[in-house]
DNA sequence: ATAAGAGTATGATTAATATCATATTTTCAG
DNA sequence: CTGAAAATATGATATTAATCATACTCTTAT
């Protein structure tokens, strides 16, 4: 078992602010594991006992929406917590999580981080202070859902999966997504993403290679 | 000064979770005052420096989006607690809030707030429960806005409206929104609002009686 | 009481987006 | 390597919703 002491990525979330002694304990009652590519950490509906810290890899948080639609609530990485919303609501899980990557992770039992809660204010202003910045995101992307054109809501996802996640050597976007999937982050039909996809490649604001994405030009993205 | 500890509303949001002790702090050091229909109690990008507990009215809470059209991102009634998640991200207001009533309202400093945060846990717990259930809440929102039609999401409007704020003596909805507000909640112009609204009283599934609104039948609205 | 302004209503038109249809390309299991 | 399935692409069409225009109806302040 690995020791969480010396695990890079938990620097990157809330359990930074663990003591030591903290970590030791944490150290001995997580599990690790790995989950392949398009496969599910948890379901919608399911009741998760626990958190899970991501180690390694990206995944995608979705709903089924009554269309048979999947809209894609939003995109997590490498050194953050999932199901923490769940756990403190005592509900099961409102998204599910399905991998875009091979991932590493770890859980850590409900009991143990409850613990934390009661022991560590630090621990518990940490968690609040991620749960208020989703909020915060949560409340900006209705407001961009009801508010932009699906040509501006998808340069914008673009944009913040180019600043997020990062590029290849090639320059081609890091994130792994299908336009469908890409569709389902926008919030519109896979054909209306491909044909604006399409059109700003025509444009040069972007280049499709496959379905790599490269991001030609960054500013005119932004004033799309 | 009134006395917390008599105050009904406090029991509805997480200051129940207080001590007697911390009640008598409260009442020491939160200041009441009213906001009158229309005036804003904050606006988005203002710095609060603490929390407002609602004794009586509601009001809509907004952003501004690029285009000029005003969402409303959820509404707020009597015992809810304002300006949380910004005091805990230590970030200025994320969005405005107006009365659509007048209003009773108290104030809570953030110096208060945070020492209650430390010293009591049940306390801590309660505002984390809160915020989770806003992010729950905004999630599902996300994916409304992205896949539902707009008559959908007005029928959906509709009776959340009837179901958390109740009706006057005529069945109409109690809470006091123009049509531009309504449209501004459903995200949508105020003229197709309009529309459907007139189209739903046609079928008769509503009944529109100048600015009031009946909902008469409530199955065929959840049926849209 | 009444005029002005805000809010509501409705028609006509345009623009945005979804859906359906079909081809082409890519991926991947056998 | 190869064929089937999945993903991408693009055209045609339908549908939804926004915008523009105009009229009507309430409030409300003087």
């Amino acid at each position: 078992m690995n020791k969480c002491e010396q695990c890079i990525v938990r620097q990157l979330s809330s359990l930074k602010a663990l003591t030591k002694d903290e970590i030791i304990r944490l150290a001995e009652c997580k599990t690790s594991y790995t989950v392949k590519k398009g496969e599910p950490l948890f379901t919608e509906g399911e009741n998760v006992n626990g958190v899970f810290c991501i180690r390694e890899g990206i995944c995608k948080m979705t709903k089924l929406s009554a269309n048979g639609n999947e809209q894609i609530v939003k995109l997590t990485a490498k050194g953050e917590l999932l199901g923490q919303r769940s756990m403190i609501s005592e509900e099961p899980v409102n998204l599910s999580a399905v991998a875009l990557d091979d991932m590493e992770v770890c859980f850590i039992p409900k009991t143990e981080v409850m613990g934390f809660f009661n022991r560590n204010n630090q621990f518990s202003l940490q968690v609040m202070k991620t749960i208020c910045g989703g909020l915060k995101e949560a409340d900006d992307q209705v407001v961009a859902m009801a508010q932009k054109p699906v040509r501006q809501r998808l340069a914008e996802t673009l944009l913040y999966l180019h600043d997020t996640f990062g590029v290849h050597d090639d320059n081609s976007l890091r994130v792994k997504l299908t336009r469908e999937e890409l569709a389902g982050i926008v919030g519109t039909a896979t054909e209306s993403c491909i044909r604006l996809l399409s059109e700003m490649n025509k444009l040069g604001i972007i280049r499709l290679d496959g379905k790599k994405i490269i991001i030609n030009n960054p500013t005119a993205l932004s004033k799309v």
